[in-house]
DNA sequence: GCTAAACTTTGAAAGAATTAGAAGTTCCCC
DNA sequence: GGGGAACTTCTAATTCTTTCAAAGTTTAGC
């Protein structure tokens, strides 16, 4: 009757991630700053705690008391979290193929020819990783 | 006091719009079979038309009346959904760089040498197209 | 022309995601 | 040791997404 609940951060949860990923631990007081600057969103106060509970909830974050106040700092590793999110799109979207996925890129994305030997480069060199 | 309305289709949208792209128009009837088949999600008859419906709304499908039921049809682009999709995880993720999106594939995703072969390829190919 | 089958419209419910005010707790400082 | 600043918890409202039943409409066939 409703929505099945994302197994990913939601979009909130990810821009608070992203600034923990930067710098933790962080006090609430912190975080807010960072998120009206960075992610231009001026949350209250309780409402950054609040997302930061239901995080801890989730696991997405562990929490350490220091003096009255929280520091947070990210339990979950940012290439795990980006790569659940890329592998979900991946699959609701592109049939599970990488190879579709980044031919999207490049058809859609317009980049520029060192953009795309770098593409090449990065993709060389994961060659060479595979082969030992 | 909520978030910002996405700009992009919704989970199940999507997985309408998957079923159009990949044959339209279709009856309502056709719809719900295929989103039982193809996406295991068995909606009710209603259910898909509120959906459909909402989504002519949105203006992402056309409907057109043939006797008592109605055809419908995607009206927008597979490649600018998907590529609108991916354009938003690589902003709201991997700070609107391809590079940093493709690295996070390659060390996520594994893939074997024959599919970073293709990937070579698709992206020499693009190169040559750059050219001219 | 009437009825039944097949459709569509309407209205609503329920859960997820986001936001915040009010009330409660802690502890530093005079 | 009392007051207030700084935190946190609790509770609730709002919007979005997904789902469907009940009521209304249309048309094909008798």
């Amino acid at each position: 009757m409703s929505r099945p609940a994302s197994e990913h951060p939601t979009d909130l949860e990810l821009e608070l991630l992203k600034i923990l990923w930067d710098e933790s631990p962080l006090a609430v007081r912190d975080v807010r700053e960072r998120l009206a600057a960075e992610a231009a969103r001026p949350l209250t106060h309780s409402s950054v705690i609040t997302m930061l509970n239901i995080m801890h909830r989730k696991g997405f974050v562990k929490r350490r008391k220091q003096g009255k106040a929280f520091l947070f700092s990210p339990k979950v590793e940012k290439q795990s979290v980006t790569g659940g999110v890329v592998r979900d799109v991946m699959k609701k979207l592109f049939n599970d193929s990488p190879q579709e996925m980044v031919l999207n890129l490049l058809e859609t994305a317009d980049l520029d020819a060192e953009e795309l030997a770098e593409l090449r480069k990065m993709i060389n060199r994961k060659a060479r990783e595979e082969k030992s």
